[in-house]
DNA sequence: CAATGAAATAGGAATAATTCCTAATTAGGA
DNA sequence: TCCTAATTAGGAATTATTCCTATTTCATTG
């Protein structure tokens, strides 16, 4: 289930590949799989302990957090301040419509590459890691009018 | 000091020109003027409190939401989970360039509206209210190489 | 200019999310 | 199989924000 070069990746940087960060893996794979829905580390944790009861949620929260670095998991911060997290699929790159009603997420394709490189060209003397574009707005359960 | 079309906006929705709220105004447009660079609500706390010796900390937190929502001031969230504000300049709009080693913010003119529009046309069952998009990297005293 | 009442405040308690701590366990190379 | 550095569980600590409530105050009205 989970990609191979996901696996790959962990071996080549030294992280071991517990039990743990398998099933959590294996729930942000199904999670990818189940529409893309970004889930909390409160949530990886419950769905993980069906599987694995034991875990506790700062092995959640550190793994989460390994994977981040490792580039296998993206980490997103609305600003309701839930922090989310989703299994990076190789070689895409979407940002995020957000419901500021019920919380939901939908994905959107469109990135301000544009902006950036020429952010980049401008600001020379800062090294651009990484962005952020999250739209808010209302869903069509939660919109009044 | 304070732009006079911000309390009339103020006194126009019923929001009560107190001297805690004025303060907080004042801080939030010294900022302003000295670079625009966003402060959290304990720094806000803590300026304020050189005038105002007794403001709580709550206050702080209420007055922001309030200004916030009176769409007088930004709200920002970064994805290190700092909350900041800054005052909105009337008809401006912009985002930031976020050092990621020591916070330090930039304010960057370039806004993906063209992207915003598209998603509000093609996603018309979701009500865009808002968005966010922040660039995150290395300033040039943070960065190592 | 005094009375009035809803709005706002101070200060401390409560909450929630995340991180820290440490003794015990374990993955995986030798 | 052994060994050791990496990882973990579980609970404590920390941090930021919100909640609570008795008291005060703004600003409208008479
Ligand atoms: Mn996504
Ligand atoms: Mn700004
Ligand atoms: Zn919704
Ligand atoms: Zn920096």
């Amino acid at each position: 289930m989970i990609p191979g070069e996901v696996l790959k990746h962990l071996k080549r940087v030294g992280v071991r590949l517990t039990p743990q960060r398998q099933e959590i893996l294996q729930v942000l794979w199904e999670r990818a799989q189940a529409g893309g829905q970004p889930v909390n580390a409160e949530e990886v944790m419950k769905r993980v302990r069906k599987r694995y009861p034991a875990i506790s949620l700062d092995t959640v929260y550190r793994t989460l957090a390994t994977f981040t670095r490792e580039g296998i998991v993206n980490e997103l911060q609305f600003k309701d301040q839930s922090r989310r997290y989703e299994l990076v699929i190789q070689g895409e790159h979407h940002h995020h419509l957000v419901c500021l009603g019920c919380g939901y997420v939908r994905e959107i394709a469109y990135c301000p590459e544009d902006i950036i490189k020429r952010v980049r060209e401008s600001y020379t003397d800062f090294k651009i890691e990484e962005h952020s574009f999250t739209i808010y707005g209302y869903c069509a359960e939660c919109r009044e009018d």
